[in-house]
DNA sequence: GATGAAACGTAGCAGAC
DNA sequence: GTCTGCTACGTTTCATC
């Protein structure tokens, strides 16, 4: 399937705006309300858009740290064995399979660092884990604040 | 400023289902549609939700490929230049300062491996950048397809 | 302080063009 | 893609607890 110049610019305004409504969006990309619910629609069904979500500052939430922690697993551990051995902690909210020494890059995002410390014995209790190497951010430099699980 | 149990509900719902009616956040949490738009609105006064936005996959937008690169610094460089030097970058998606050998640590989204290599060296190429080391994406494990830049 | 019910204006939606 | 009408939602006002 293929996207034109509108659709990439409705997509642009609902990632900005992602409750405006249908004549807003047309005001700004020059179509009619049912021209941009009709591409709109069709984005969703065609998995361009998967969903609409709010943007919540995880701090207010009490969420007030993050760390990217590599994942070191023994031989060759499969990504489903990693995704099984990580999907269960709740304080990860990303997590990739990466090229280079480590097996995969798991973001977290916990209450403080006691809360960090915990996390990271847990999980380093899974059996395809053999070793983790965190680091901290310190600040965000780019990037919303991405949504965080419920405390 | 506190949320009560009412509000987290509010907020999962709505990081769940961003373009819900109040009616319908309403019924699952049990309050009425004007209740439930005085606390969301309440909420975004206080900048606990600071937004809404559409949910896109960036493999539909061509943006297939996602790297980690670790950035390495002159000195003692400060947050708000190495935040210059990355910001012009559109491939970045989020960027963070973080503890460890490394300065900062940058979430890109680029086309393909040779878009990859292309803003691998405009990156090199800052003044304050000395060395970067890249860590590509295999899988994405955890984490939703986050917002992709307009190609 | 908060909520729920009723009002009005507006947006969403389906059909015809 | 636009225009039209019906339905549902967003929003405010008011009474209530």
């Amino acid at each position: 399937m293929r996207l034109d110049d509108l659709d990439r610019r409705i997509v642009a305004q609902l990632l900005e705006h992602g409750r405006a409504s249908y004549a807003q969006v047309g005001d700004r990309v020059g179509l009619s309300a049912p021209a941009v619910k009709r591409r709109v629609d069709r984005l969703r069904a065609d998995g361009v858009i998967t969903g609409f979500a709010a943007v919540v500052d995880p701090a207010a939430l009490g969420w007030t740290t993050e760390a990217f922690i590599e994942i070191f697993c023994t031989g060759a551990t499969s990504p489903e064995e990693i995704y099984s051995s990580i999907r269960k902690h709740p304080e990860v909210v990303a997590a990739y399979t990466i090229s280079g020494d480590a097996s995969a890059l798991v973001h977290v995002r916990v209450r403080d660092i006691q809360h960090l410390e915990q996390a990271l014995e847990r999980l380093r209790r899974e059996d395809n884990i053999t070793a983790t190497k965190t680091a901290i951010v310190l600040s965000r430099l780019i990037g919303r604040p991405t949504d965080a699980p419920s405390p």
